[in-house]
DNA sequence: GAAATCATGTTGCAATTGCAACGTGATTTC
DNA sequence: GAAATCACGTTGCAATTGCAACATGATTTC
C-alpha cells in the first residue's frame, strides 16, 4: 500500500515522505473509497478513528427526527472528519459523514496517533502538533459558520456568507461551492426563501449573479 | 508565583503538580485577574495566548455592526479560550471574550506550548496532548450549539436545548444555566418570543418551569 | 436516447417570529 | 435608602420567512 501522494496533506506536514509509510503502517492506517452520494454511518468502528480526506468532499452533516437535514461544515482534501468524536471525552455523535462527490479516506486510529510507539516516535509529536493546528482550524470553520447564521435576517446570513466568501477569493467577484439546495442548507433557511431574497437583493443593486457566480455591489454592509 | 490550585485543570492532567511550576515558569505563563462583566478585547498580545480559566465564567462573543449580541461559546472553570486562533492558521479574530463572573486567567504563550523547551521537554507532549483533546472538546461544545440553532423553528430549539440540558443532568428535572436575555442570545432569538414560546410550551404540556429550573413532561420530540 | 430523478425558479398564502412599547419587580449604585 | 439600571413578562402589529405546489431545465440511469 503506497501513499505516494501524502505531499501536501497538512496532517503530514513536516513530517518526511519517506519516513511516513513506515509511520502510517506502524499506526494502522487504512484506506477506503466511497462512492458520490454514499453516506457514511458512523459506527464505533469508525468513530475510533481520524479520517483524513486525500481526495473529494465531505459533508459532515445531521439529520432531526423529522428528516430536516443540516451541513455542519464542509470538509475537502486534507481536511480531517471524526477527530473530535475520535478524541473528545465525549465520544458518541449523533453526526453522519456524507461523500458529496466520490472520496477516499485515510483512516488512523485515533489511540495509535496519541501514543508514541517504539519507532519513528519523534513523528508522532509532530502529528500531534499538525492535529492541534487542524483541529483549532475546525474550530474557526465552526465559528464562522455560527457566525454566519447567528444572523438575525436572511439578508444579513447572505451578506454574511457572500462577504466572507469575497475575502477568501480576495475579490468581490467569486464563485461559492455550493448549489441553491446546499446553500439554503448551509443557512439553514428554506430554499424558495434564499432565491425570493436573492432576487430581491439583486433588483436592489447591492448583489449581481448568475447560477454560483456572484459579484458584490455595494458595500456589503448597510 | 504560585500555581497551587492546578489541580483539576484538564490542559494540565497528567503533568506532576511539582513539575508544573517550573514548566510553566520556562513556558512563561502569566496570570490575570478581570472584575465581572469585563469585556477582553482580543489584541495582538493576547491573541498569540491561550487563556485558561481558572475561576470564574467567560463568554465568548460577537457583536455586528448594529449591535446584536451572540454567545458563541460558554467557557468556564478550566476551560481554553482563545487557542484556535493562536494556533490556527488565521490567526486574527473578530469575536470578544467576555468575562461574565470575576474571573481569573492563566494565559500561555502558544508559540511556546508548541515548542519543546530544553528543559522538562516531556511535559511539553503530555500538555500538547491534552490540548488535542481540549481543543476537539470544544468543537463537540460549538457543534452542540450548531444542533441548537440549526433547528427550523423556535420550539425545536428550545427542546433541543432542554433535552441537551437534561442529559447533562442525568435528570428531567434541572436547572439551566442562563437567564432569559442569554437564554435568547444563545438562541439566536428574540427574547419575548422565546418567553411567548416557553408559556405555550408550559400551557400544551410539555415542559414546566419556574425562573431557570425546568422539567420535561413529555417525551421531548412529536 | 427515453424516462426518471434532481436542482432550481416562482408565487400565493399562512404562520412564526421579530419588534416596539410598556409594566413590574429585582438588583445595583452612590 | 432613593434612584437608576437591569432582567423579565406581556401583547398588538407588522414583516419575514416557511410551506406547498407547480413549472422548467439539467443530470442521471438504464
Amino acid at each position: 500500500m503506497g501513499y505516494d501522494c501524502l505531499t501536501g496533506i497538512p496532517l503530514f506536514y513536516g513530517i518526511e515522505q519517506d519516513k511516513l509509510d513506515a509511520m502510517l503502517a506502524c499506526i494502522g492506517a487504512t484506506r477506503k473509497n466511497y462512492p458520490k452520494n454514499t453516506l457514511i454511518h458512523i459506527d464505533n468502528k469508525i468513530a475510533k478513528k481520524v479520517g483524513v480526506v486525500l481526495s473529494g468532499t465531505i459533508h459532515i452533516v445531521k439529520e432531526d427526527i423529522w428528516g430536516n437535514r443540516t451541513i455542519l461544515a464542509i470538509i475537502e482534501q486534507g481536511g480531517l472528519i471524526a477527530e473530535s468524536f475520535a478524541c473528545g471525552s465525549i465520544g458518541h455523535t449523533t453526526v453522519s459523514f456524507f461523500a458529496a462527490k466520490k472520496t477516499e479516506l485515510l483512516l488512523l486510529p485515533f489511540s495509535k496517533v496519541l501514543t508514541s510507539c517504539s519507532n519513528n516516535c519523534s513523528f508522532h509529536h509532530r502529528l500531534i502538533r499538525n492535529m492541534v493546528t487542524l483541529v483549532a482550524d475546525k474550530n474557526q470553520q465552526l465559528m464562522e459558520k455560527i457566525d454566519v447564521t447567528s444572523k438575525r435576517t436572511l439578508r444579513e446570513k447572505i451578506l454574511t456568507y457572500l462577504s466572507m466568501q469575497a475575502q477568501k477569493s480576495n475579490s468581490l467577484y467569486f464563485e461559492i461551492p455550493l448549489g441553491r439546495t446546499d446553500f439554503a442548507d448551509y443557512l439553514y433557511v428554506n430554499r424558495s426563501s434564499l432565491t425570493r431574497e436573492l432576487n430581491a437583493m439583486r433588483e436592489e443593486g447591492l448583489i449581481d449573479f448568475e447560477k454560483n457566480t456572484f459579484r458584490i455591489l455595494k458595500g456589503d454592509k448597510k
